[in-house]
DNA sequence: AACTTGTTTGTAACGATTTCAAATTTGGAG
DNA sequence: CTCCAAATTTGAAATCGTTACAAACAAGTT
């Protein structure tokens, strides 16, 4: 678990009490949050945070690298923390999404047809572990 | 090309005047439009088409697996006629969006780290062929 | 203490989509 | 052919996630 306050110093951010929830928060739940939950889990302890301001500072983090927006399925942008490359799998009973240690090919040829490729986004739909021992019960 | 009609039929849609265009313009154009992009192609032609007809016509064909609805990158659903499984590339110049024929190896084996996968989207983004000569220029 | 700069806040606006009820079209049954 | 019920379409309003904006606030300098 990194110290938070010296990651946001040393991407020139400073250090405010909502921006460190804020990560702090993303550390301790990989559950790749909108940024609506993010604001509702924070809300109790931070009465007067704003919407506004876990989006822009979400936006921050994205652009300096250490947050990953992620439009999996839906029409929602989710956020994890920047970690390696890999494939998300979302499951259609229970909604979860599960991140996956699988690597992929696209990786090592950067160029496909011609064109140069720079992200990659894996996404997975199924029913998952859990619910497949539930069903068969 | 498939006959629409018959295919709405096949599929226990009524084939009535906006389905059958919305269908057609889905065959004639790979672009992976917007409902909105559709709606407004459409609108010259059918000058009484309302946007929620587009909406509720997008969402059955997708229901009985006519169309594929997509959130590539952006915070926007588009649609595409059903065809094989393929990648998509997003280019960040030009914005356009390319089908890719390669095959991926999550189709192989259908239980990964004991979740069953049903759908899989490779989406990946980077510059194009054709941004990448201009670049070069 | 006044200034400057950066940060946060809340409200209003926005765009994509959905809801809903009324209007229209359609395809039989008489 | 005419009428009716069911299906379809329409347009306006509502909703949801997000962004724009301007005022309020905080922190550090001179």
């Amino acid at each position: 678990m990194k110290n938070i306050i010296e990651l946001l110093k040393e991407n020139n951010i400073a250090p405010s009490m909502q921006r460190v929830k804020i990560l702090e928060y993303l550390q301790n739940h990989k559950t790749h949050p909108t940024a609506y939950m993010i604001y509702q889990s924070l809300a109790d302890e931070m009465p007067t945070l704003s919407k506004t301001t876990v989006y822009n500072t979400l936006k921050t983090f994205v652009e300096k690298g250490i947050l990953v927006a992620l439009t999996l399925f839906e029409n929602e942008v989710r956020y994890e923390y920047n970690t390696e490359p890999h494939i998300h799998f979302k499951c259609t009973k229970c909604g979860k999404i599960y991140d996956l240690d699988k690597s992929f090919d696209y990786c090592t040829n950067d160029l496909i047809d011609g064109h140069k490729v720079l992200e990659h986004y894996v996404n997975l739909k199924g029913i998952c572990k859990n619910c497949l021992v539930k069903a068969g019960a």
